[in-house]
DNA sequence: GGCGTAAGACTTTTT
DNA sequence: GTCTTACGCC
């Protein structure tokens, strides 16, 4: 049986996985069932005779590339582990250890994230003498990081720039590269950028991997940048097997040097370029996908195409006005609880976001309602400061020329180094050209300041007993638990001793468990493809799903999900489109689409809110409904006007039917609808619950109060305020407080 | 050099 | 309201 009789296709569908005629692009609006075609075109591909490892398939997060690659082999019944899927930053980085050493990287590379890239960034105005305020870090990493996803190094403009603030940038840019290069680190953007290099720079490397893969297929094409789009003509140019998947309406990382015009000019690029469009719909009812329509018909730049369902008509959308977000999130978590009486999971409802702020008030509301859920995004667990020091001692271990990682580390614990202690090291590697990992390996410790030698020849001999370790090929758990002892790291935070430390010394031993994990699942993996897989996890690839958990998420994040019961929350001016996008009408397109992913999520039920004052760095802001919200006939949804739920309000502030189109009555900040929900669970020693506000002993530090809490179940954690005047933060499952 | 307090920035979205 | 940085004191 073929593989093409084990999956139910449409015509359109299946006329675009049996294809081989040259490159395809295939326009797949929301719901249209994209991921079935790639699937199926994958395993089409190896039924007809193609290796796995003939083939070169992005997607967009890790996860989804693991689903797939599970589906291909359920379909073809072959193992596909040859088969490049992944992220295309995972599958750069993956070329670049191979052959990096072309354009001067080793294959131990380190990849730094934002963090990482902020502070050699500042190293970098130092060295250059320039002042922070006259060109942040971060605005000087955003430039640069246009730049790169643009393929353009910073020669190719020092010719043509004009202007004082322009050359100094390039001058940073350059000189930024140059750290990168000197450390043997790579940003984001370096994986994809210098993989584009490399193949300009070494036409036979090129001519391997054209030879390696005759097939390259892209999913969610529209969010590609002109890196990706060269890496892929590159690729494809010899036999022009490229298949991309797309949809334009859904392009939403324009900020991040994403091209919609890559998919729109697609058939121009690629000579001979087959269309297909896929407008059936399969997720969605009617109903939501006549409002995402409505909603999606004001942008210029699209492609012409209408989504159409043989569905049935389905609930009605409702959108709804609140108070304030406090309100909002109270009536979210009432309908919640309505739709679990009525036998929806928890895990079928997903409250959707446009800013990661927003998620705060919900985080309060349904923790105290003992309501589950998930937190897709945000800070994740390898973003804690406490993991992201114990990962620097292991960077350095895999690549000793890592400054940003030593510098992270070696006075910590403390060890009596500071500022003095760095440049009295850094001097003597500048003279030896040679980090200072390699500068301090090496050196007599008589070539130091005397006050100095002490400290500096602990953290050597932390790493010269890592590194015979490593060198006797010791499995990585065990070099990690030889690590935490010898660097005291541990022992610190056990000093410390408060709830605080004890989190996270619980975070660390949770690492540790993940690396043993890891390395049992993994066996013949380096240390370095863990660090690896840590730092290009995607936010949904560290999403914990659970069947009874409501799930939370950014409307980024939410990307290429569905869910069977959606809440779109703060639809308001300034939030959705974002107030820093309203100069600019493409801007503004882009956020009309973030807004028609939001929508297009819902496959039963969809409710929409916005609210008239919001809560904004502790200040009542007030607020009006998004201006896309007003641009969609009122035919197409039921408003409820809410404003009054809880409490009274200025009669003004009543009835009114066609309230989007006026602004909120400007009025004195309404107490928020704390009494009456607040005191509606009490305080009792066997359930552990908190509140704001509540008022706590604790053994050591005495009376105090509850002014916040964040977390949940396990990871809760509480900042109190004490009656001294000191705030701690504490876990909650370690607080013990005292009965009152 | 370390620690504590105070002022300031910050929130658009992420590999 | 939270997090980072700067500064002053020990």
């Amino acid at each position: 049986m073929s593989v093409i009789d084990k999956i139910v296709l449409n015509p359109v569908q299946r006329e675009a996985v049996l294809y081989d005629g040259g490159p395809q692009l295939v326009f797949a609006g929301a719901g249209t069932g994209k991921t079935r075609v790639l699937t199926a075109k994958i395993a089409w591909l190896i039924e007809k005779g193609l290796y796995p490892a003939e083939i070169f398939a992005a997607t967009f997060t890790n996860k989804a590339a693991r689903e797939m690659r599970s589906r291909v082999e359920a379909l073809t019944n072959l193992p596909v582990e040859g088969m490049w899927i992944g992220t295309f930053h995972s599958m750069c980085a993956r070329i670049l250890r191979r052959e990096g050493t072309h354009i001067g990287y080793l294959p131990s590379f380190t990849i730094y994230d934002t963090d990482d890239q902020q502070s050699l960034m500042k190293k970098v105005l130092k060295s250059l003498q320039i002042d922070d305020r006259s060109m942040p870090p971060r605005q000087a990493l955003g430039k640069i990081s246009g730049f790169k996803n643009a393929c353009t190094p910073p020669e190719r403009l020092e010719n043509t720039v004009r202007g004082f603030y322009d050359q100094e940038l390039v001058r940073v840019y350059k000189a930024y590269q140059k750290a990168l290069r000197d450390q043997q680190a790579m940003d984001f953007d370096d994986l994809l950028a210098n993989t584009v290099y490399l193949f300009e720079q070494a036409p036979a490397v090129l001519e391997r991997y054209q030879k390696a893969f005759r097939h390259v297929l892209v999913d969610e094409y529209q969010d590609t940048n002109t890196a990706q789009f060269l890496f892929l003509k590159q690729l494809s140019q010899k036999h022009g097997h490229v298949f991309v998947v797309g949809d334009d309406d859904q392009s939403i990382y324009g900020w991040r040097g994403a091209k919609i015009e890559n998919i729109l000019s697609f058939e121009r690029e690629f000579a001979g370029t087959r269309v297909f469009t896929l407008e059936q719909n399969y997720r969605s009812s009617k109903v939501i996908l006549d409002f995402a329509n409505a909603a999606i018909t004001e942008n210029l730049t699209r492609a012409p195409k209408k989504l159409w369902t043989s569905r049935d008509t389905g609930d009605e959308v409702v959108v709804n006005r609140f108070r304030d977000d406090r309100q909002e999130a109270e009536s979210v978590a009432d309908r919640i609880e309505e739709l679990q009486k009525k036998g929806v999971k928890g895990g079928d409802i997903a409250i959707l976001f446009r800013t990661n702020a927003q998620s705060r008030v919900f985080e309060e509301i349904l923790r105290r309602r003992k309501l589950p859920y998930v937190l897709v995004g945000g800070i994740s667990f390898y973003e804690r400061a406490e993991i992201k020091d114990c990962l620097a001692y292991l960077r350095l271990l895999v690549n000793p020329k890592d400054n940003v990682s030593f510098e992270r580390i070696f006075n910590l614990p403390s060890r009596g180094l500071g500022e003095k202690a760095y440049e009295n090291l850094a001097e003597l590697a500048r003279t030896r050209s040679e980090s200072l990992l390699e500068t301090l390996l090496a050196i007599d410790p008589a070539a130091l300041a005397p006050r100095y030698q002490q400290g500096f020849s602990e953290v050597h001999d932390i790493f010269a007993l890592l590194v015979d370790l490593e060198k006797q090929h010791e499995p990585v758990p065990q070099i990690f638990n030889e690590m935490l002892k010898l660097c005291g790291y541990m022992d610190m935070l056990t000093d410390e001793d408060t709830e605080e430390s004890a989190g996270r010394i619980e975070n660390i031993n949770e690492l540790a468990n993940a690396l043993t994990i890891w390395a049992e699942e993994h066996p013949g993996k380096a240390l370095r493809d863990f660090l690896e897989e840590v730092t290009l996890a995607t936010d949904v690839d560290t999403w914990d799903q659970k069947d009874e958990a409501v799930n939370m998420m950014t409307l980024h994040c939410a990307k290429g999900l569905e869910f069977r019961c959606v809440f779109l929350v703060g639809l308001e001016d300034g939030i959705i489109p974002s107030r820093q996008n309203f100069d600019d009408e493409k801007k503004i397109e882009e956020e009309r689409r973030l807004l028609y992913v939001g929508i297009t999520r819902a496959m039963q039920r969809l409710e929409c809110s916005h609210v008239d004052y919001r809560w904004r760095f502790g200040d009542l802001i007030p607020g009006y409904p998004s201006r896309f919200l007003q641009s969609i006939p009122q035919e197409h949804y039921t408003f409820r006007d809410r404003s009054n739920y809880f409490g009274e309000i200025p009669a003004a502030a009543g009835e009114r039917k066609m309230v989007h189109s006026e602004r909120p009555v400007r009025r004195k900040a309404p107490a928020p609808a704390r009494t009456s929900v607040y005191d509606r669970d009490d305080f009792s020693q066997e359930t552990v619950e908190f509140r704001m506000g509540q008022h706590v002993k604790h053994k050591i530090y005495g009376a105090g109060k509850i002014v916040s809490i964040s977390g949940f179940g396990e990871d809760m954690k509480l900042s109190v305020l004490f009656n001294d005047g000191t705030r701690k933060k504490l876990m909650a499952k370690f607080a013990n407080f005292e009965a009152q």
